[in-house]
DNA sequence: CTCGATCCCTGGACGC
DNA sequence: TGCGTCCAGGGATCGA
């Protein structure tokens, strides 16, 4: 599940592949997951590619209409979601296209670049001038961007679940599931906290480990857990590094308790139930009992 | 404002 | 071998 890590990863793939390149033509297939087809297949032929460029967990083509790169227009791009399952990458127009390719960019060096997307959970639109600022804005600060002060205010000031805030694109842009569960562990921070009552201590701790684990994903070229690949068709390795996500029943590596799965915002959510205190019997259900020893967490 | 439920969609896991 | 069932999950949407 491609999340900023992965994204970004196929974001410098495809800068280095293909920017500066022209498209010639169009070919859709499948188009329920894309905004404007009709715009797609109208504008896009003639236009260069002049940059790829990762806006949370989308990639951005930004488009220039002379195949001259240094004017550079920034008033239109592509958009790209990939969901769950989406793949963009380039590839010879000889070779037969994989199950699921619903979009074709032939190139003006031979070669095409194509979006797979079997679940078609991702999401494409084209996107120009005022509409795509506006699009842009409905999204929260790069979560590599944002310094500790406005992180706390973003998390601090919402009484929503801390796992429910790294996952809201409009608080935070590109964290999805994995990363979540990565930095609340590392952070040690239960899942169903709310932000609102987190100490500022906790949060600088959170903030230091989402931005220490993105980056470092980032450098393993992120994530595959399914089956993602980035633009130049390769699987990440961050998926070694995992301490929580996917885990269930497995031991912590801090305190070997097994890990635990819950439904936090809809999503699995993956922890240690010894080293992230659940909160103090808050909102929630009855959820049983399931801890009662309430240790410091050692302050640091 | 926040939350849960529901839907979208397909492949993979699992049971028989 | 093959089929039916269940589930995962980012995000939009809707009612509570």
């Amino acid at each position: 599940m491609p999340e900023l890590p992965e994204v970004e990863t196929v974001a410098r793939g495809l800068q280095r592949q293909i920017a500066g390149r022209r498209i010639l033509s169009i070919m859709l297939g499948k188009t329920d997951f894309i905004d404007n087809p009709g715009e797609i297949e109208k504008e896009l032929p003639g236009r260069t590619i002049g940059s790829v460029v990762r806006y949370g967990k989308f990639l951005l083509l930004q488009l220039t209409r002379k195949e001259d790169a240094g004017e550079t227009d920034r008033e239109s791009a592509l958009l790209v979601h990939l969901g769950m399952t989406g793949m963009l990458r380039p590839q010879p127009a000889g070779e037969p296209h994989a199950k699921h390719t619903h979009v074709v960019a032939l190139l003006d060096d031979g070669r095409e670049l194509r979006y797979t997307d079997p679940r078609r959970f991702g999401r494409m639109a084209y996107l120009a001038g005022e509409s795509l600022q506006e699009e842009l804005r409905r999204f929260g600060a790069d979560p590599l961007e944002a310094g500790l002060e406005e992180f706390t205010a973003k998390i601090r000031g919402k009484r929503a679940r801390i796992k429910a805030l790294l996952l809201d694109q409009r608080v935070l842009r590109g964290v999805g599931n994995i990363y979540a569960d990565e930095s609340l562990w590392k952070a040690r921070i239960h899942p169903q906290r709310l932000g609102a009552r987190l100490r500022r201590k906790q949060v600088k701790k959170l903030h230091r480990a989402l931005q220490g684990i993105l980056e470092r994903a980032i450098v393993m070229r992120g994530s595959s857990i399914a089956d993602f690949l980035d633009a130049e068709g390769q699987p990440g390795e961050y998926q070694r590094r995992h301490r929580a996500y996917g885990r269930e029943g497995k031991r912590c590596f801090r305190c070997k308790t097994r890990i635990k799965r819950v439904i936090v915002a809809g999503r699995s959510s993956y922890f240690c139930p010894r080293c992230q205190k659940a909160p103090r019997r808050g909102k929630s259900r009855r959820n049983g009992k399931q801890e009662h020893a309430a240790r410091r967490g050692k302050m640091g």
